[in-house]
Formats: structure tokens, C-alpha cells, sequence
DNA sequence: AATCTTAAACATC
DNA sequence: GATGTTTAAGATT
């Protein structure tokens, strides 16, 4: 029957390189807005190794951020200034149009005023010790903190929830095997990709545009809710099946290009009068990576005590090397714009060898990504710091 | 056209 | 039943 399973169609990897933001690769530190906020990070950088097996961490090294207010817990409100916003306020930029002027005050008794989800989610996740929540953690957060989850007639507002953390590529959830039959809850963290953006990205971006519509004939119509007996859920899933067959191979073929150029082997194209996969924005996939690591960033020597309150994950990941501490003075970091692949590579070897799990993102979304970056390995791009 | 919300199917535990 | 993944429709701008 060859039925794969959604667990089964998920990529590998996942999303947490992404080839975007090209331009800036040409300049990596030059027009950042962070630029300072990791400057001064890494000064004050208290590293330490992360023993967890759970793998808590897509990073081995974490980060005591300054103090913040310990109280308040209003969603922040945006500064258009932006010079010298808190490290955690939601950029709600131009990305979401629909989050228009100023928002932070809750008026009495409603209502929209809210912030989307993902950004509501990504702050909570922001202000959680080591960047992680379970989700009642984070239902809690929000009726708390926000008018969504005010309303006790309906648990629409934790659907919702659950749907972001899992279709927004900015969450992903540590996965912890079940010991001895019982099971812990996962946690939900940020991405490496999220921490170092200071934010989340459109949690349907990778939608169609033009969801496909039906055309033929003997097609049923959506799939309504109810009962799931009748012929037409029976006919819709058949199709759908049929088309995500297709688009397994188109992208299996075009993940292994090797594979694609032996056998010469036609997939079957997919039929667009027929329901397809939501979330298929799929790329060519880069090639495979061949490149040692420039630089390697070594283990963090061991010996630092967790901060407190408000630990979060350094953007460590674009960080490709470092020279030995002068005496009396910080170290150098060498840093790319984006994580290279080679140390993405390097993550997760070092991550086999100390016994802990890759990091892996959930969601089959958005396609093959070999975990490598176009062109990001040419050019070195390294910029010392600090 | 893109973003967001909401409902719901469905799977797993 | 709670949790997680995914599809889909409707609303908003
Ligand atoms: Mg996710």
C-alpha cells in the first residue's frame, strides 16, 4: 500500500537553515539591528556545556541576558525607534499587515487588540527560562498576559495555539522519548533561526497562494467536518493520497539528484485537479555538502553556573570560530551572517558524539533542505568581533 | 495576495 | 482526553 505517514513525510531537517536574506550575507555585521545586542552578549557571555540528554538545547552554549522587569507582563509595545527596543519586543514589522499601528494596551472587556499567535507565543517562549515552555505553560501565559485567552467559553484560543507551535517554523518541540512508560511532556523552544531573528515568521507563508481548486467532475466537494463515513470523505482522501504520492516522488527525485540522474525514472506528475499538500513550497534542494568546516567552534570548556532568569540561546550558530582568549582581554569571534551548514554539520556531529539526539524540527514543511545554505561556504565572510 | 483566525479531521499516546 | 500535525475556509487588510 506504500501509505506514508504524516510523521513519515516530514523532511529530515527541516527549515532551520534557510537560504533568505541573501543580501545581507554581504554584509554581515554592518546594518544589523542587533549588531550591538550581541556585541554586548558576548561580552557578558556565560558559557556554559549543556548536559541535558534531552536535547533541550539546539545549542550547546547559552546566555545570561540582562536583568529585565520581572513583573509586568503585558505583551510589549513596539517602539518604532527601534534603537534601543528591549531585547524582546516583538518587531512587528511590516511582515504582518494585519497587525497595523501600535498595539500593548488591552481595552477593557475585548478584544482584537492582540498581537497574532506566533508573536504572542514567541514572547512568551522569550521570556521563559531557557527559552522553553510546555503547553500548558504557555496557555497560562496567555490567559495571563492576553485577551485571546480570556475566553473561558471556548477552546478555540488553545487550538489555535497548538496550530502555530506546530506549523510556524519559528517552534519546535523537544522531543523526550517516553522512559520507563511514563511519558513527560515536551517542551516547546525557539529556533536558533527565531532567537537570532528576534522573531517569528508568518506562520502560513508557506501556503499556496492559489489554494487548488477542483475541477473535475467526479472531484467531491471540501471535506466537511462530521461524519467520516461517507463516500465523500471516503473519495476525498483517496485523491489526496494519490496526489501526496506524487509529491513524495517529485520530492524524492529531486532531492537526490544522483539518485534522479541514474535512473531516469518519470515520476508521476501531480494532478492539480486534485487536493495537494497545503505546505508545499518546495525548492530545489541544495547540493550536498562536500566542504570541510573552515573553522570549528570548539567545546565550551565546562565550569560556568546556569544564570537565573531569563537564559536564552546565543545566536551561537553563525559564530564559525574563535581565537584563543589573549590574556586580559575577550576573545575574538570570527561570524557569518548565517549558520553556515559546516557548522551545522559540526552541531550535529558534536551532538551525536556526546550522546544526544540531532536537532531536528517537526513539520514536513517546507521540502528537502539538506541543511545547507547556497553559496554560504564561497565566501567565508568572516568578520571578527569583539 | 498575504496574513491571521478558527474549525475540524486525524493520528498518537 | 490531551497533545500534535495537517487541511481548509472565512475574515481582514
Ligand atoms: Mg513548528
Amino acid at each position: 500500500m506504500d501509505r506514508l505517514s504524516p510523521q513519515e513525510m516530514r523532511s529530515e531537517q527541516g527549515d532551520f537553515l534557510s537560504g533568505r536574506d541573501e543580501q545581507s550575507l554581504t554584509t554581515p555585521w554592518v546594518g544589523q539591528p542587533d549588531f550591538t545586542r550581541r556585541l554586548s552578549i558576548v561580552r557578558s557571555l556565560n558559557m556554559q556545556q549543556q548536559e541535558e540528554s534531552d536535547g533541550a538545547s539546539p545549542s550547546n552554549l547559552t546566555v545570561s541576558l540582562s536583568p529585565t522587569s520581572t513583573t509586568s507582563h503585558h505583551y510589549l509595545s513596539q517602539s518604532s525607534d527601534g534603537a534601543h527596543s528591549t531585547p524582546m519586543s516583538i518587531t512587528a514589522d511590516g511582515s504582518s499587515p494585519q497587525t497595523t499601528g501600535s498595539f500593548g494596551e488591552i481595552t477593557e472587556g475585548d478584544h482584537h487588540t492582540d498581537p497574532p499567535y506566533s508573536q504572542l507565543i514567541y514572547q512568551a517562549l522569550s521570556e521563559a527560562q531557557d527559552c522553553k515552555l510546555q503547553l500548558q505553560d504557555i496557555y497560562a501565559w496567555f490567559e495571563k498576559n492576553t485577551s485571546k485567552g480570556k475566553d473561558p467559553t471556548t477552546k478555540g484560543w488553545q487550538n489555535s495555539i497548538r496550530h502555530n507551535l506546530s506549523m510556524n517554523q519559528g517552534f519546535y518541540a523537544i522531543k523526550n522519548e517516553t522512559r520507563g512508560g511514563k511519558r513527560t511532556m515536551n517542551y516547546w523552544s525557539l529556533t536558533p533561526e527565531a532567537i537570532r531573528n528576534g522573531k517569528v515568521e508568518s506562520t502560513t507563508r508557506f501556503r499556496k497562494s492559489t489554494p487548488k481548486k477542483i475541477h473535475s467532475t467526479d472531484a467531491p466537494s471540501r471535506h466537511q467536518g462530521g461524519n467520516q463515513k461517507g463516500k465523500v470523505t471516503e473519495k476525498w482522501n483517496e485523491l489526496r493520497q494519490a496526489n501526496q504520492n506524487r509529491e513524495r516522488q517529485a520530492r524524492n527525485a529531486a532531492g537526490s539528484a544522483l539518485q534522479a540522474a541514474q535512473q531516469q525514472q518519470a515520476p508521476t506528475p501531480i494532478d492539480d485537479r486534485y487536493p495537494q499538500s497545503e505546505m508545499s513550497a518546495y525548492q530545489v534542494p541544495p547540493l550536498p555538502e562536500t566542504q570541510l568546516p573552515p573553522y570549528q567552534v570548539p567545546p565550551v570548556a565546562p565550569g560556568s553556573q546556569l544564570p537565573t532568569r531569563n537564559t536564552l540561546y546565543f545566536g551561537m550558530e553563525t559564530v564559525n570560530g574563535c581565537t584563543p582568549p589573549p590574556h586580559g582581554s575577550s576573545p575574538v569571534f570570527c561570524d557569518r551572517n548565517q549558520p553556515s551548514s559546516a557548522y551545522m554539520a559540526a552541531l550535529q556531529l558534536r551532538r551525536a558524539q556526546m550522546g544526544q539526539r540531532p536537532y531536528v524540527q517537526s513539520g514536513f514543511n517546507p521540502g528537502p533542505n539538506n541543511g545547507s545554505v547556497a553559496g554560504a561556504e564561497t565566501h567565508p565572510n568572516i568578520q571578527n568581533g569583539v
